[in-house]
DNA sequence: GCTTTTTTGTCACCTGGGTGACACATAAAG
DNA sequence: CTTTATGTGTCACCCAGGTGACAAAAAAGC
């Protein structure tokens, strides 16, 4: 018994995430929206696959979350009623960085990304996409991290926080990756929110294990190794 | 003994983050940037504050951090040379979510948002400002919760996390603020990433303590006790 | 209504990581 | 080359929060 919501150009406008657009615009956008009824518990796409749609949920509650190391579901979001969700969609190449599910029965609408973009902005998508790559990317690596920190042992919070001075800061070397940066155990320690001795013990024991090593009081860090430490997938495979 | 760094078209264009543009429109941006040297240690700018720049690192490292609740400081991220910050400055009206400071002596080229959106995207600020907002305004409230998760107790996560889903979910009661959601122990668990046991026992300590009450499985919260037990400033102090 | 399933409440017990303290090593400063 | 300050390594001890287990309460099915 599930009826098709009303969805015209007056109720999407009254949503605060269109308040702006012109009646024009939205209606050019209602036009190439899939409209379509989740139900609860179903999935709607999960991490790590390419992104090619942006979605608004029109009713329902609908579920951001994350499958952790251990298995674990870490939830990251409820979205709500009006909200946008799929918005790695926005940058170029870019996959999803959680599993969206319905929550309870959903009411969900689908649009392109270049649609959505060039209908309520009108500039090339590429260079809008392009653009949010170089801004608000680093705010995603960063919510990533975050959101695997989440239910992570210090020893893994410390290998994640590594690989992403790696990939900002890493010059490749002959025995690995050097950090071109001197960072003390503290700074580690407040980069993933630990006390300085226990960060101090851990990186002994990950030197231990070879998976870095440090040149006076620079590190040299072995990225392959520092994922598996992290628990999570080792590139190409 | 500071020598002003070389900062021409075909430096810039070798950044990631304008690869995508074309030499006028880097000559335009540079035109309007204003360099500067920071010493070490030297503040940018603080969290709270309205946010009317955007900063480009030219040279050096930065630091963007936070001040916990026990007044520890939460190292949110470090930025590389070439990498944009400041970014709340690109969100209608936005005060920035962190403070920035020089980790090691930088070059730092600053624009205004305005000029930095018209000149690489030639559409009006004032709509590419209201997008962002809406698409990716939640993952900033995403991050924002997460950074304060860091260096926070479970019964402070909780009472975050339940402000953040009065804000989506809440409308307003005789007796509070009523969340029209039905959401068991273990969801608030995965949310906080926390046991499901120890969020009960929370939940009945924050009842006790009359943050919140229940109406059979729904929950009517007080967002000022919540910010208060979160270890937030509470609205108008 | 009654039965089954899902949540909630509360134990007792264990462990990862925080804390303070202090010796040693390394860098800066003079 | 000394002195002083700043980082590192390693203790012993404590506590917030995880785990497993189980009873009571609420919802959902029927």
């Amino acid at each position: 018994m599930v009826r098709t919501p009303i969805l015209n150009v007056a109720t999407v406008r009254r949503l605060k995430a269109f308040a702006w657009a012109t009646d024009r615009q939205v209606e050019r956008l209602l036009s190439h929206m899939r409209l379509q009824y989740v139900e609860k518990r179903t999935v709607l796409f999960n991490e790590g696959i390419p992104s090619d749609s942006l979605y608004l949920l029109v009713s329902g509650v609908a579920k951001l979350s994350l499958r952790s190391p251990d298995d674990e579901r870490v939830l990251v979001s409820l979205v709500a009623p009006g909200e946008l969700f799929g918005i790695t969609s926005l940058m170029p190449g870019m996959h999803r960085a959680f599993r969206s599910e319905a929550f309870s029965d959903c009411w969900v609408g689908a649009v392109r990304p270049e649609v959505f973009v060039t209908t309520l902005l009108d500039c090339p998508f590429a260079e809008f996409s392009a653009m949010m790559e170089g801004t608000v990317g680093r705010w995603f690596a960063l919510l990533y991290r975050y959101t695997r920190f989440q239910s992570s042992s210090l020893r893994q919070k410390l290998a994640l926080a590594l690989l992403e001075l790696a990939q900002k800061f890493g010059v490749r070397d002959a025995r690995g990756t050097l950090l071109i940066l001197k960072l003390t155990h503290e700074d580690l320690a407040d980069l993933v929110g630990a006390s300085r001795q226990k960060v101090t013990e851990h990186m002994k024991e990950l030197e231990r294990q070879q998976v870095l090593l440090r040149d006076r009081r620079r590190l040299i860090v072995h990225p392959d190794r520092l994922r598996e430490t992290a628990g999570l997938p080792v590139e190409g495979k």
